[in-house]
RNA sequence: GCCGGAGUGACGGAAUUGGUAGACGUGCAGCACUCAAAAUGCUGUGUCCUCUGGGCGUGUGGGUUCGAGUCCCACCUCCGGCACCA
């Protein structure tokens, strides 16, 4: 008989709820679990992969509670930005409300889903109360020079109306909407991320359990390199300029040097020059480019200087390109070029008829082309005969004792540019006086509040800029008047310390307190999607580490192990509101109710593949728990004798699966602990089909409950309370498997001759190798194979093998 | 191009990290129950053959080993990340 999931269901989210079972308080007597999700942006359409995400969380939760754990499951939600603006302007809804509303529908899918959160400590990134920290936080890196504005190339996305951080481009198009990302100069706020390169990328070393790719993805971002820097005198005149190569000890080999086109040397370099109306037209034609036609490899192309410069190893002069090739915003934007060591160079020279040295011997059979791999120097004077790594050395010492160069490293991580001229964000925490100049916001004066507004499209400049009331105000420095920064900040900017003030929400001095955050910090287990590897971990990083520094923070990493699950695919492509591809979990709770909807989330695959989703699915996983329904409430008739070998093999498999279960929930493998509990539950059926033991089945049926528990906490609960083992078992303990008992006491053993499997015999566990070589050879199958053979070797792994060799 | 990861039945996927390949589930087929269907239960389900048995089988080709899905070499395909970063 099916069980009655609506009533059910309901039942225990109200009790979970009114009995306040999974809301905590710090305790110093227990040890704790802080166990985080990457927090939702409110769409106001959960969906089965989000589903996903969230009951993987909650197990940790029930599971970790039972173990004794005093767990913090917090959650929260990521309001401002672009998906929640771009949403209310489809809608014309003002964002405020949409996503109010969002939050609302939201929450009751989780309650349905039987979430174990703690709401008490619920945040919302668009509330002043919150985002007022995010402005605090401004202010504190402001004053130590980590937050400043600056003109710069920025991308700006043509369809957002907004400018994107670098992390925010993806193959020269805006990650939102997939539009084309243009150069612009605009005066933008920058944080300083840069400044933390080396640690970001040195304590990724401590960060053992975090899945091993986020962890390379996050290296090859910050990208350090290490090389020389030195100066270049431009022939007949006092002008240099720098250059930045990873290869110094191929300096003798430069041919040509190349600058970018932003670069400010090529204005001053062109003036009166014969060269210049050529050389104005190519840098004016590369501002044109969009960064996609600008990084798309096609053929090289640059234009002639007419200038010469003066190489300062060997003092020859090579001429001075404009290409495009070389990046402003990478190194100096500045290069020598090297053609016989590097492929562009080679290519460039090659198309321009340049000179090409080899200063690094190739091997007898290289086919031509630029030599990237090591060899003896040649054609370099005093590095002759050096390999790289001892070239290197000496020509940065040379470059030293000049005092023309240095060796040094060079990242390709840029600082983090947080302006954006859209409406729904936090208001960044600056003044502009006429007077004063750049003045921050006292800090009793926060939060500068987001203004209501009529018009929150994005028309190219912040859309405050338009409210008057907003930007006039009074300079806290004079007292004279002026205007109110207008951009407002990059809603990465909330979701990098958001899992601090979990610790502390309600704290209205302070962003938290740190003998709190001393409690639950680091998080011990964070969940998301892998598509964060980059960006908002990144950022997490170093706000953290900038948090450590001024005193704040107990930890330099805010998580401690990282869990990356793949997305729910259907159709083809990942399940999203973009896509149009959702599917929604209300039917699925309403027809089969939110267990079933759980317990197929975790069966469904490995968690941190990507899982396409499938119909039949969630009737399946019903199917079971309606097994294991009918199992506990169907009166059984008991054979009244005492427990002999049957009902200890019961009880050992229900061991074992113990065992298995518990060691992969630690792990992660949660699809094949569910396998294990159906495998359980099929024994357990043909156990009490047969003449069953009552206190047996009474055992293994606890322990089945138990383990089921975190999965499928519902109808669990309910078979707990009507069987009369206890009254919740959410807090109950995680039960302990008895390793005498996990042991088998008759295994099959396998037997093969040359390696194939011939035969199988039933053994004592405990067998030796003489025993099982003898057991082997007792066998009549396998005598029959061994007819007109010799046996000349045999292999024995008691129990499980016995492998025998004949010619 | 560079750096990761993965290729196993009709499908999702298991396999003590070198020891019974295909657990568990979905689907499909047959049987039972039913007037019938659904639901439920039972049985079967990698492939081929001369079928109480046996051959072949984990992307391809080689190798190591008593024994390879698992280790080594070469290659193919797919997915993810980075990429004119000097």
């Amino acid at each position: 008989m099916d069980y009655n999931h609506r009533a059910i269901e309901a039942k225990w989210q109200d009790r979970w709820e009114s009995e306040r079972v999974f809301n905590v308080t710090e305790d110093p007597d227990k040890p704790k679990f802080y166990n985080v999700s990457m927090y939702p942006y409110p769409s106001g359409e959960l969906h089965v992969g989000h589903v996903r995400n969230y009951t993987y969380i909650d197990l940790i939760t029930r599971f970790q509670t039972m173990r004794g754990y005093n767990v913090l499951p917090p959650m929260g939600w990521d309001s401002f930005g672009l998906p929640a603006e771009n949403a209310a302007i489809q809608t014309g809804v003002h964002p405020r409300i949409s996503v109010e509303n969002q939050i609302g529908r939201m929450k009751e899918q989780f309650r349905r889903l039987g979430a174990a959160f703690d709401w008490d400590r619920e945040l919302a990134s668009h509330d002043p109360s919150y985002y007022r920290w995010d402005q605090w936080l401004f202010l504190e890196l402001y004053e130590r020079g980590l937050a400043y504005k600056k003109e710069a190339p920025v991308n700006w996305c043509p369809k957002d109306h907004t400018v994107l951080a670098n992390e925010q481009v993806i193959d020269g198009a805006c990650e939102r909407c997939g539009t084309g990302v243009e150069k612009r100069n605009l005066s933008q706020w920058f944080w300083k991320i840069t400044d933390y390169a080396d640690r970001l990328l040195d304590d990724l070393d401590d960060l053992t359990e975090w899945p091993e790719r986020v962890v390379t993805m996050q290296k090859n971002w910050i990208g350090r390199s290490e090389g020389a820097r030195f100066r270049i005198q431009v022939a007949g005149s006092e002008d240099s300029f720098e250059v930045y190569t990873t290869r110094p000890d191929t300096i003798f080999g430069m041919t040509f040097c190349v600058l970018a086109p932003e670069h400010p040397l090529v204005e001053v370099l062109m003036k009166d020059a014969e060269a210049e109306a050529k050389v104005r037209a190519y840098v004016a034609e590369a501002g044109r480019f969009s960064e996609i036609e600008r990084m798309s490899e096609g053929e090289k192309t640059g234009v002639f200087t007419g200038r010469h410069a003066i190489n300062p190893a060997n003092g020859v002069e090579v001429p001075i390109y404009v290409a495009d090739y070389v990046l402003m915003g990478y190194g100096t934007g500045a290069i020598m070029a090297v053609p016989g060591q590097d492929d562009r160079d080679w290519e460039f020279a090659t198309k321009y008829g340049l000179d090409i040295i080899r200063t690094v011997q190739p091997p007898s059979d290289w086919s031509g082309k630029a030599y990237l791999g090591d060899g003896p120097t040649i054609n370099s004077g005093f590095l002759d005969g050096l390999d790289m790594a001892d070239a290197k050395t000496t020509i940065i010492k040379w470059l030293e004792d000049e005092g023309v160069g240095e060796g040094t490293i060079q990242y390709r991580l840029r600082d983090w540019l947080i302006s954006r001229q859209r409406y729904w964000g936090c208001p960044i925490p600056m003044i502009d006086c006429a007077e004063c100049g750049l003045v921050p916001v006292p800090r009793d004066q926060l939060p500068v509040l987001l203004p209501e507004v009529d018009q929150w499209q994005p028309e190219g400049r912040s859309p405050l800029a338009g409210v008057e009331s907003f930007v006039n105000t009074m300079c806290p420095n004079c007292y004279g008047p002026a205007q109110r920064e207008t951009d407002t900040m990059d809603t990465f900017v909330d979701s990098s310390w958001y899992f601090f003030r979990y610790a502390d929400p309600k704290n209205d001095q302070a962003m938290f307190d740190p003998e709190k955050a001393r409690y639950w910090m680091p998080v011990d287990q964070y969940v998301g999607g892998v598509e964060h590897a980059i960006l908002h971990l990144l950022y997490a990083r170093f706000v953290t580490k900038f948090l450590h520094d001024i005193g704040l923070s107990p930890v330099e990493e805010p998580f401690a192990r990282l869990f990356t699950q793949g997305m729910m695919v259907k159709d083809g492509a990942k399940i999203s509101k973009s896509k149009g591809n959702i599917v929604a979990p209300d039917p699925y709770y309403a027809d089969y109710g939110a267990d079933a909807m759980r317990l197929f989330e975790l069966f469904v695959g490995p968690p941190t593949d990507d899982a396409v989703w499938n119909d039949a699915g969630v009737p399946g996983t019903k199917r079971f728990l309606d097994k294991v329904w009918k199992l506990g409430t169907t009166e059984m008739a008991f054979g009244n004798r005492p427990p002999d070998a049957t009902d200890r093999e019961m009880l050992s498999e229900a061991h074992r699966t113990l065992k298995k279960v518990t060691e992969d929930i630690e792990q992660f493998h949660f699809n094949t602990t569910v396998s294990s509990l159906m495998s359980l539950v099929n024994l357990l059926q043909d156990y009490a089909a047969g003449p069953a033991e009552r206190e047996t089945f009474d055992k293994v049926f606890r322990m089945l409950l138990l383990m089921l528990s975190p999965m499928a906490p519902h109808v669990a609960h309910e078979l707990w309370e009507l069987r009369g083992y206890g009254d919740l078992l959410a807090t109950e303990r995680w039960p302990e498997w008895d390793d005498k008992l996990v042991v088998q006491q008759r295994v099959t053993m396998v037997i093969q001759v040359n390696g194939k499997v011939r035969d199988r015999v039933e053994v004592d566990a405990g067998i030796t190798a003489s025993q099982a070589e003898e057991a082997a050879l007792a066998s009549e199958k396998i005598d029959a194979w061994l007819q007109g053979l010799q046996v000349t070797k045999v292999i024995t792994r008691p129990p499980s093998i016995v492998n025998i060799v004949a010619g």
